[in-house]
DNA sequence: AGTGTTGCGATTGGATGCAATCGTGTCGTA
DNA sequence: TACGACACGATTGCATCCAATCGCAACACT
């Protein structure tokens, strides 16, 4: 699932976000952990192209706030601070429950199956990047029923600059945690069955404001994360 | 104050940036109304640069919303439509009041009077670009307080990809409505010299949700919005 | 007359090549 | 030994050049 091949043969006329949607999944999966140098020409062979692209490729991440460039320097994979990740994840706080509302109407039951479905097998695994694909999954299925481009990307944008200390903070989570983060996702299941929207965005938000404090509690994900598989 | 100048000499090392920061001024000023053709080479031209860092700076403002990108055939400004117009603004009445909230605590009273001035000059203006800039300085300096970097991005460019309807807007709005966003701008100021956060962030919610609703009531601002002096 | 097709100009996409800049290791000096 | 200057390699930034694609108009055909 993760950025493979995806590199011969094609020539469809973009291969900027090609690059650009390689090198973002490649990040947010972990491969370059924050703080890691990207070298233009390293990326460039990596996916069959010239730095051109590349570089087109890294102006578009830095924008998505994935990238950091210094001119004449480099390129750097974004390092949130602590206070930085707890801005994100206020915004995510006041941004996620209007995105629920957007979508709730939109979902139907097999939908509601389908996010059922997901917050079960949440529950039943242990492995970190299960975890972390089904929780992603989880919320994004919950948001698919809204057809807004820009607030979806906004989310996604959201998401995605702060996988690295999700996924962190993930190893670090006892039982009791864990146990707590699916009875949320069910109680956002049941708002969105009840049709209790007001409910829904409140569990939301207080689902994101939890882990935000937990997050907050260890400041050490943000002096070193690495993640070496 | 417009894109002039700015091209024969320096050689300073970001082109692309420069680039797509005269052009993002272009386009939020009206120079470029929603729906232009950006020809790559008529761009270069007109800041002196070649089409590689004109294109990176394309792709950068795509990312920011402000232009639409098509591939093999070019880019055109972006044109909203009246619900992601509206989306946008029920975004901002959830992630404006977070950041005054953030940004409050850190205005000093030669804030707050800088404030002060610039709501009255609003009020006694009735020039429409005028009011326009003093509009967008009154909130910004609002919002100075706030060290953040992500939030104060993502509201300003929330605030760039609107920005040609709220001038269509503001053309049409009467005496009446002109009045309510003195008062409103006037109870900002004073919830923030009274430290009353709460209120504040109600204010700049119900602020808003107002010039959605009134937008609402005029598609014909999304229809064909053209600006031409 | 209406419709499908084919060719050309205009424009974009991408690769290569060269100049400018930065980081780093080495050397010289106090 | 500690510190600063310098030069070299590595990397980025940008301009030029060529190929690929699209839009459009003229044409042929039914």
């Amino acid at each position: 699932m993760t950025a493979l091949s995806a590199s011969s043969g094609t020539r469809d006329g973009n291969a900027s976000v090609r690059v650009a949607d390689a090198l973002r999944d490649a990040i947010v999966a972990g491969d370059f952990p924050p703080g890691s140098r990207i070298r233009q020409e390293e990326i460039a062979e990596r996916f069959g192209a010239s730095r051109v692209p590349v570089r087109e490729a890294l102006k578009m991440l830095e924008a998505d706030g994935l990238v950091t460039l210094r001119a004449n320097a480099g390129a750097w994979v974004s390092r949130l601070s602590l206070d930085e990740c707890d801005e994100v994840y206020q915004t995510r706080e006041r941004v996620e429950p209007l995105l629920l509302r957007l979508s709730a109407p939109h979902l139907d039951a097999e939908a509601l199956d389908r996010l059922e479905r997901l917050a079960e097998q949440m529950a039943q695994t242990t492995e970190i990047e299960e975890f972390l694909r089904l929780d992603r999954d989880f919320h994004w299925s919950s948001y698919a029923g809204a057809d807004t481009l820009v607030l979806g990307d906004l989310v996604r944008r959201l998401w995605n600059t702060t996988q690295p200390y999700r996924r962190a903070y993930t190893r670090l989570i006892d039982a009791h945690s864990q146990r707590i983060v699916h009875d949320e996702h069910h109680m956002i299941v049941t708002a969105l069955r009840d049709g209790d929207i007001e409910a829904g965005e409140r569990v939301v938000e207080g689902h994101i404001r939890r882990t935000r404090r937990l997050l907050a509690q260890h400041p050490e994900v943000f002096t070193a994360a690495s993640t070496t598989p």
